[in-house]
DNA sequence: ATGCCGGGATTTTCCCGA
């Protein structure tokens, strides 16, 4: 089973391309974030033609999670437990929640296609609200993984957050300084390894970026940032077998400024079962 | 080469992104 984690930038804008690029890649699963549109608004003819169902999760043109899998989309949740809102002006509990997550079950595997709050600034309440979210993620799947031991599990999306210096290679974000490289954030982000989940793409990708700016030519001058991730349990980093960040498709046409991270699974999938044996 | 920001809506200007 082939998995991809990619920000899209809005599905309207690069439906063709995203859908293209999963058919030419033999991708099995696709978690998008940033689709930008309501489930009325996404363009499920195009996913549908080429054989992919859908789990959509959008509110309003900002932020947007999905998932298009060839095989079941079963077990969808649009938030995670005690997830954060955030509404600009107001602060404490009880705001309303975006659309950065959703969690389903694929071929027996538990995933979720997250959009990590950017943080704005290290004063701006988006930056407590992003920490806040993390804690909170982790403690769900602290004990999702508790309740569900054998389960492969990973957190697959735009983490917003660049884990070491040489994961930014932008000259204007400064260490310590500006949000996705403050220590808090970074923080967070290691917290997740005290729960057993790590980055199952750095070991066999130990270099390359996942993000440009539009802007000042970052993608010629390959001044990005790595921000994207997929962080699987034991159980899901065992059936990795291979890896890839998809740099390729920063290029050309009216990209998004994501490119895909994809992992391939030592797990068969229903097509795989289907097909007749040879002898 | 990969080229100087782009998407969406409250659209002709603003908000947001990282």
């Amino acid at each position: 089973m082939r998995i991809a984690t990619w920000n899209v930038n809005s599905i309207r804008a690069r439906v063709r391309r995203t859908v293209d690029w999963m058919v030419r890649e033999d991708i099995d699963v696709l978690a998008m974030q940033e689709i930008k549109c309501r489930p009325d608004q996404f363009p499920a003819d195009v996913f549908e033609e080429a054989g992919y169902e859908l789990a959509i999760h959008g509110l309003n043109q900002w932020n947007g999670v999905a998932f298009a899998s060839r095989l079941p989309i079963e077990d969808v949740v649009t938030a995670f437990t005690d997830m954060p809102g955030f509404l600009k002006g107001e602060e404490g509990p009880g705001l309303p929640l975006e659309a950065r997550a959703m969690g389903a079950t694929i071929n027996g595997v538990r995933l979720w296609s997250l959009y990590v709050p950017n943080g704005r600034s290290l004063e701006d309440p988006h930056y407590i609200y992003k920490l806040d979210w993390l804690a909170r993620l982790k403690t769900d799947a602290a004990a999702w993984l508790a309740a569900n031991p054998g389960v492969p599990f990973a957190l697959m999306g735009d983490f917003n957050v660049a884990p070491f210096d040489s994961d930014m290679g932008d000259p204007t974000v400064i260490p310590g300084l500006s949000t996705h490289v403050s220590q808090p954030e970074r923080d967070a982000l290691a917290a997740f390894g005290e729960i057993g989940l790590t980055d199952v793409v750095r070991p066999i990708v130990p270099e390359g970026f996942t993000y440009w700016d539009y802007k000042q030519l970052r993608f010629p001058r390959n001044e990005g940032m790595r921000i994207d991730f997929i962080l699987g349990s034991p159980d899901f980093a065992n059936l990795v077998t291979d890896a890839s960040i998809h740099r390729n498709e920063r290029k050309g046409e009216a990209p998004s400024d994501h490119v895909p991270v994809v992992v391939d699974l030592d797990l068969p999938t229903e097509d795989d079962d289907d097909r007749p044996m040879i002898f």
